[in-house]
DNA sequence: GCCCAATGGTTGATAGTGTCAACTATATCA
DNA sequence: TGATATAGTTGACACTATCAACCATTGGGC
């Protein structure tokens, strides 16, 4: 069984328990999926709901429940969106920063510890491919 | 956001999505985490939930669960083992064979589509390094 | 300006995926 | 022989994810 789809299943398996122990042993109980939600607000200075959903390839609707976890929270705020009064403009509060910052250096070294045995050149270049195949697969299969 | 993790979590959904919209364009309305059960029995002349669950990374309770409804439809088959009473010996019935003809072709294609841009080496090369990098992770993280 | 279609987000409902624990019966080992 | 390990089953529950319906706002065409 040598298929690229078997390994990369079993791959993702190790990496999320993987993440999920050092998550753990770091004192951080979140589930990985609200995890994600913040890490990925972390990275914009204001970001609507759906731009997330979008990032993170995930359901709008599961974006609302995951959201409003985190502001109950209290890691992440929500404004006024400056031109768009359907949207919410989501933050990082001063604790969710601190959060999202030790998640990073969580998942850095989570990263780090896969790729161990590739040069930083052939982490760069799995990445590239990683990111290929997904734009490959994202294609229209055939019939629009 | 480049980090392999993230490039991982992206190709996998998206993985999954292909995968699953080519099995019910085919007709295949059964969950992948069933179809997985399915094939990887299909690699055997006979084999225990134990290495099932193992092979697969997943917990014994829900390989009997997977296998049970496979049963039920049909496509597996319990035998007694050889050699202990404790185990089954699972089996694709001649249904079963004929399914994981037809998903093993499916997933090839989807494989296909998802390397499409590598060569033959460039693919191969990735499926080890996936695997190698599954095995990094897969150690004990310091203090075992 | 009006109307309709599109969009942003919320909520309901549900299925799939996965984990941990407790239990029973059998196998193994000292 | 008794203690421990193992194979599998079942209970309970959390996490992950999808689809649909709905409401309010925005955008576009006329």
């Amino acid at each position: 069984m040598s298929s690229a789809g078997h390994a990369l299943f079993g791959l993702l398996h190790v990496y999320k328990r993987a993440l999920r122990e050092r998550y753990l042993k770091a004192g951080i109980t979140l589930p990985l999926s609200h995890l994600r939600v913040l890490r990925e607000i972390g990275g914009h200075q204001g970001v609507m709901a759906r731009e997330l959903a979008e990032a993170l390839l995930q359901d709008k609707g599961l974006i609302t429940r995951v959201t409003r976890e985190l502001e109950r929270e209290g890691l992440v705020e929500r404004h006024p969106h400056p031109s768009d009064s359907r949207a919410a403009h989501l933050r990082l509060s001063n604790d969710g920063r601190a959060l999202h910052e030790r998640i990073n250096a969580i998942e850095q070294a989570c990263d780090a510890q896969m790729t161990a045995a590739l040069s930083d050149d052939q982490a760069s270049a799995f990445i590239r491919t990683v990111n290929a195949m997904t734009e490959q697969l994202d294609r229209p299969q055939e019939s629009p």
